[in-house]
DNA sequence: CAACAGACTATACGATCGTATTTTTTTATG
DNA sequence: CATAAAAAAATACGATCGTATAGTCTGTTG
């Protein structure tokens, strides 16, 4: 039987432990994430990756494929890795409720900053519609707000969150937590304070937190 | 032998109340709001404002300077119509304050739907690092975040906010407020329901208004 | 060894973009 | 009316971009 073979690419082995393919696809999300769709080129995705312009039109048939694969590739990433900030949580029985959403928070907010590509590639094409932000909307966004929705109200019902509308809810903390990443950039500058920093993202927590546990 | 109906005596053409430079400047602010300055072409905004492209650059010198005089056109439009929003207030001598607190939001949620673009330039830009935000940071977000601050802290003060640190309160306020203006397009195909609706804006004004009074 | 397929490269083409330069038209002023 | 300045238009140029295509190299397979 045909097996398929992930043999090292044939000029050069010195390459890197990735295959050419992912190096261009982990660029490409970079880059895409930083500078739009349209701020991108082929071509600073090639010097990016190390590869020749030609090599990722091999692999991808257009820029719009390549940036469709970039955000698989990205929530991919984002769903493998979430869970893992999430197991971290101090154990539930030992910690009250309070300490336990505050937790969350801090480790939702923490994973946000390690890996800011999905939160940047999302607000880069989600400000203006057409046919990007469709094809987003039908592959992720329509299951991540549903997923986000039904985990506010899985909390709402535990008495964790104040019992209020669940999409509002929703926007106002992925709000709250992602408008923190995406102005980073200003916060840096302005306040020359690092927003990634723990001291900054607890400080963020707690009064996130004064918010809600006094508003049940 | 030219047929062509003679213009009235005004100094400019029949084409608007507006000047050609003022037209250009209005469409030039639209597509960088929704574009974005990468995905902007002078050819665009030639054609939007109705004029040839020749004429952009004989009024704005480069891009760069045209992206530069949008904005100062924009930051000028928005102060000078966000009192307006302000002053429809409801008396503050019979309300009381958790009232005023929510007018006071309500006011500014519809501003801001009312006219996005300062948002949408904010955010364009906001999340990349690179000359075009250094010139935003100096030019104006410095300013507008020291001003916010104040604002918080004023109304503090007058116990209508809880007293929890005041940069962090404004950037859950306007993470709360801006990230519904900037998500609009996603959450009216998901959600199938048009956020800028008044009904939309009471809700989301609500549920935050419940988040806040709660925590003093 | 020959044939082949996959990985990779070189090159070129048409379109578009920002910019620079020149020319034409309109307006203001004496 | 003459003239100069301002406004507007026409044209061109170099660079870059996305894409298409043909070619090279290498390992596998029969």
């Amino acid at each position: 039987m045909r097996t398929v073979d992930r043999k090292a690419p044939a000029t050069t082995t010195e390459d890197d432990a990735l295959s050419r393919r992912s190096r261009i696809l982990a660029a490409a999300a970079d880059i895409f994430a930083q500078q739009g769709f349209d701020g991108t080129s082929l071509g600073t995705v090639a010097n990016a990756a190390k590869v020749k312009k030609s090599l990722v039109q091999y692999h991808f048939k257009s820029k719009e494929n390549l940036w469709q694969e970039s955000i698989h590739w990205v929530w991919k990433q984002r769903d493998h890795a979430l869970p893992k900030y999430l197991l971290k949580l101090p154990s539930a029985d030992t910690t009250d409720n309070s300490q336990m959403v505050r937790d969350l928070c801090r480790q939702i907010l923490t994973f946000t900053f390690d890996q800011p590509q999905w939160v940047k590639l999302m607000f880069q094409e989600a400000s203006k519609p057409g046919p990007r932000l469709d094809w987003m909307v039908d592959t992720f966004f329509k299951k991540d707000f549903s997923d986000g929705k039904a985990m506010i109200e899985a909390a709402q019902q535990q008495g964790l969150l104040p019992h209020v509308n669940a999409m509002d809810l929703l926007h106002i903390l992925s709000g709250a937590l992602i408008y923190l990443v995406n102005v980073a950039p200003i916060s840096e500058r302005v306040l020359g304070e690092k927003p990634n920093s723990t001291q900054y993202i607890d400080r963020h927590i707690n009064t996130l937190m004064h918010l809600l546990q006094n508003a049940k």
